[in-house]
DNA sequence: AATTAAATAAAAATCATTTCTATTTAACAC
DNA sequence: GTGTTAAATAGAAATGATTTTTATTTAATT
């Protein structure tokens, strides 16, 4: 996997640093999502010198480059998920417990008909996302934990 | 339609205001979603007096109540537009102009239906917005203009 | 080893948004 | 209309996540 990188961030004229690598390793290792402070501090273990405008920088470009995804927090701030599923889908995100699941259809061909034939404009990016409570965090909830 | 308004306000258990129904009908005015600050500007012409943190907290309010709804920006800032369509659907934004259009269907009974038999969780919220350019945008930049 | 452009640390700035407090106003009862 | 009360507001100030800046370091290439 640790070469996957390499290799996607070569094709994206990007460094391979020995930061860059970890912010990856740190989201892969995550099935939730993760904000640029709790990811600083994951990397502080392992650096002893790592400003946090670095991590911002650096997960900016990663979700420029489509490795990683950014996640549209109703709280406006940034998040963001490395997800393994390649394929075209959207996030069920839970809300309580920050766990990202995979939805699996992608409108993007339905979307893509409707403005072309309706609207008659240009898709340049679409948004879907599905905020909620996962399966445990939801029994939780039942339960009046 | 301001008695609508009103309605709807007293529904909500917010008074009824001459700045909120202002900033509604301003709102209602306009095909493109606008910003608080916008908003504001073209407050000021009506009301001598009027903060900006008012407009700030109505147009919270008000999306809140469901009466407007908020756009998810790539530039992450708040946008709001009122939208006459009363009917479930979902929106087109241009980047260019700001014009709003409809997307005339939801996809929330999929959604649901999805995260109820794989996820088995609950749906708090959904977003589902495409982004482009509408079509007198796309036609100026086919033109290179 | 030398070269060069990209990446980084650290400090500082930004600026959209929110909070705070004293004052005003809408809604309601009389 | 007058009085009462809770909500709304103005204006000033604070907030804090994110971005910018600049000098230094490092990855990549020769
Ligand atoms: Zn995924
Ligand atoms: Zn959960
Ligand atoms: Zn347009
Ligand atoms: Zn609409």
């Amino acid at each position: 996997m640790r070469n996957n990188f390499s290799l996607a961030l070569k094709k994206l004229n990007l460094k391979i640093t020995p930061k860059r690598l970890a912010i990856l390793e740190i989201l892969m290792k995550e099935s939730v999502f993760l904000g640029p402070e709790e990811i600083w501090k994951k990397l502080r273990t392992r650096f002893k010198k790592i400003g946090l405008p670095t991590v911002y920088r650096n997960l900016e470009e990663l979700a420029e480059g489509n490795i990683i995804s950014k996640i549209n927090h109703p709280n406006r701030q940034l998040y963001y998920y490395l997800c393994p599923n390649q394929s075209p889908h959207h996030h069920f995100i839970c809300l309580s417990c920050h766990k990202v699941e995979d939805i699996n259809f992608c409108i993007l061909k339905e979307l893509e008909e409707e403005v072309i034939n309706n609207i008659r404009g240009k898709v340049l990016s679409h948004i879907l996302q599905i905020n909620g409570l996962c399966k445990e965090c939801f029994k939780e909830r039942k339960n009046g934990l």
